[in-house]
RNA sequence: GUCCCCAUCGUCUAGCCUGGCCUAGGACACCGCCCUUUCACGGCGGCGACGGGGGUUCAAAUCCCCCUGGGGACGCCA
């Protein structure tokens, strides 16, 4: 039998980073066994529009690739079963009304033997009630959680729990038993937060006769203070990760990360190896602590070993988001804009890294950074003008020279800073501010090559003009 | 407060189940050096942890107990 497993989120209208990992190890459990994933929005007490509500998980699902085979289905709208299922365990004296007023200090436990009399007479007069679980006394429930492994649940610390509110909408921990129950759920993953919830469920599925799915709870994910990750921490949901420019895999290979571990020293995984090593076995069970600088630094790793074909629909993105976009770049000059990512992926962390760091690549609209100003285009009195005589004399050579290559550049460039007795080092960083605006870029030669002739040329024109001033 | 869970470098973790191979391995961050007339990548090195106390044992990061610390759940929220 395939397995069946399910993420089934709160409507607080994005997904974050738990609910992601959540997300994440229930889809890996799915593909690596060829099973199925049920999306199921938790919103049994919400009033709030249920497609908005959706919208931002379901992009979020959406954008890591974490596709799901079945739904988005809504709990709220499942009430007639949660009601049915009610129904029967009310019939079958599993449970019971709670005719305890709101507010009033009465237990709601001389309720829980009511005569049918007197139910009858409560009844009659229209009181409204609550639905209680009538939580059996002096038991032991016991499960294996395949994270925490055996687990014991003593009934006596469970107090009798609501399964019906007196507004007539189900409660949480009656509606998912139902659901999973009634969507076939072979495999209950989610967040520890509910390890202690699970005593309750389990009396649940035996009150209804039937079978315990299997369980695995997941540590928590923590902000950097220990407490847990919400807004505070800054970037909760996956939908700012997005906007900073992380890529979706490598968010993905840092929260597979987050609880997880292959058991080897390899830190750096496609989606594919992920679905093909993961194993709950591996799972850890201790909270883990969001460290955003290892995330950035796993993305620069995927940047870095991704192909310039790969990275392209999404440098794209980010250029178009930052205004400097050009259409030829999907005709004739693919190949050039090709060239281009793969000369500075290596040195980008985050993707809109293309169009801050990488902005003088894609467009001379740029200007010099300040640091490169002051350590290359504030030459010493006796070094002025050699130097833009020396750029003149370059720039001059560079409009002729054939073929204009790796190495007739850097030749040409060298000959030129020898005679004018200009320091290389100097003569260098000025060029490279002049085509990049950076004081870090890729090997100068490299960079003149891969903008060409003509770019080159203008842009040491330009730096000529700014030296003069 | 009650109940439950967890505990290795600052952080993510390997090792723990099946004690000895652990003078505890890797990664991020940080600091050096190499490569590069820049920077990044890469390479080399450094800093840095078994929370404390008791047991058990010839031997404990590994097994047991207590303490401490952290987290979670106790709701007519999910």
């Amino acid at each position: 039998m395939s397995i069946r497993v399910r993420f089934a989120p709160s409507p607080t209208g994005h997904l974050h980073i738990g609910g992601a990992r959540t997300a994440l190890f229930n889809w890996l459990l799915a593909r690596q066994k060829s099973g199925s994933m049920i999306l199921r929005i938790e919103d049994t007490d919400m009033e709030r529009s249920s497609q908005e509500m959706v919208e931002g998980i379901v992009d979020g699902l959406t954008w890591l690739g974490l596709h799901w085979d079945e739904g988005p289905f809504f709990q709220s709208a499942r009430r007639r079963q949660h009601l049915a299922v009610v129904d029967r365990l009310l019939q079958e004296g599993k449970a019971y009304r709670d005719f305890t007023k709101e507010g009033s200090s009465e237990d709601y436990r001389s309720f829980r033997d009511l005569s049918p009399v007197e139910r009858e007479e409560r009844l009659d007069g229209k009181k409204s009630f609550a639905v209680r679980f009538r939580v059996p006394e002096g038991k032991r429930i016991e499960f294996h959680d395949q994270v925490y492994g055996r687990v014991e649940v003593e009934t006596d610390t469970l107090e009798d729990f609501v399964i019906l509110r007196s507004d007539g909408k189900p409660t949480y921990h009656l509606s998912v038993v139902v659901d999973d129950l009634e969507m076939g759920i072979t495999h209950i993953i989610r967040g520890a937060d509910h390890l202690s919830n699970t005593g309750k469920h389990i009396l649940l599925y035996q009150a209804l006769e039937e079978p315990v799915p299997n369980y695995a709870h997941l540590p928590l994910i923590l902000g950097p203070d220990k407490k847990r990750l919400s807004k505070r921490h800054g970037a909760t949901s996956v939908l700012e990760y997005r906007r900073q420019g992380i890529l979706p895999s490598a968010l993905l290979n840092y929260l597979a990360l987050l609880g997880w571990s292959p058991g080897t020293d390899r830190e750096v995984f496609s989606v594919q190896e992920l679905i093909d090593k993961f194993s709950l076995d591996r799972v850890n069970k201790t909270n883990a602590v969001f460290d955003s600088h290892k995330i950035q630094w796993m993305n620069g790793q995927h940047i870095s070993r991704m192909s310039a074909e790969e990275l392209e629909p999404f440098v794209r993105e980010v250029l178009e988001e930052a205004g400097i976009w050009n259409p030829d770049w999907e005709a004739a000059g693919r190949q050039h804009f090709l060239s281009t990512i793969e000369l500075i992926k290596s040195r980008v962390y985050l993707l809109t890294d293309f169009a801050t760091f990488g902005r003088a690549y894609f467009t001379e609209d740029f200007e010099y950074t300040e640091a490169a100003r002051k350590r290359y285009l504030e030459p010493s009195e006796e070094e002025r003008s050699p130097l833009v005589e020396g750029l003149q004399e370059l720039r001059d050579a560079y409009r002729t020279l054939e073929p204009f290559d790796l190495g007739s550049t850097e030749e040409c460039l060298r000959a030129i800073a020898e005679r004018k007795g200009i320091k290389p080092g100097l003569f260098i960083g000025a060029v490279r501010v002049a085509t990049t605006g950076q004081v870090k870029a890729p090997g100068i030669f490299d960079v003149l090559v891969t903008l060409g002739r003509e770019q080159t040329v203008k842009r040491l024109d330009r730096v000529i003009r700014f030296l003069q001033q």
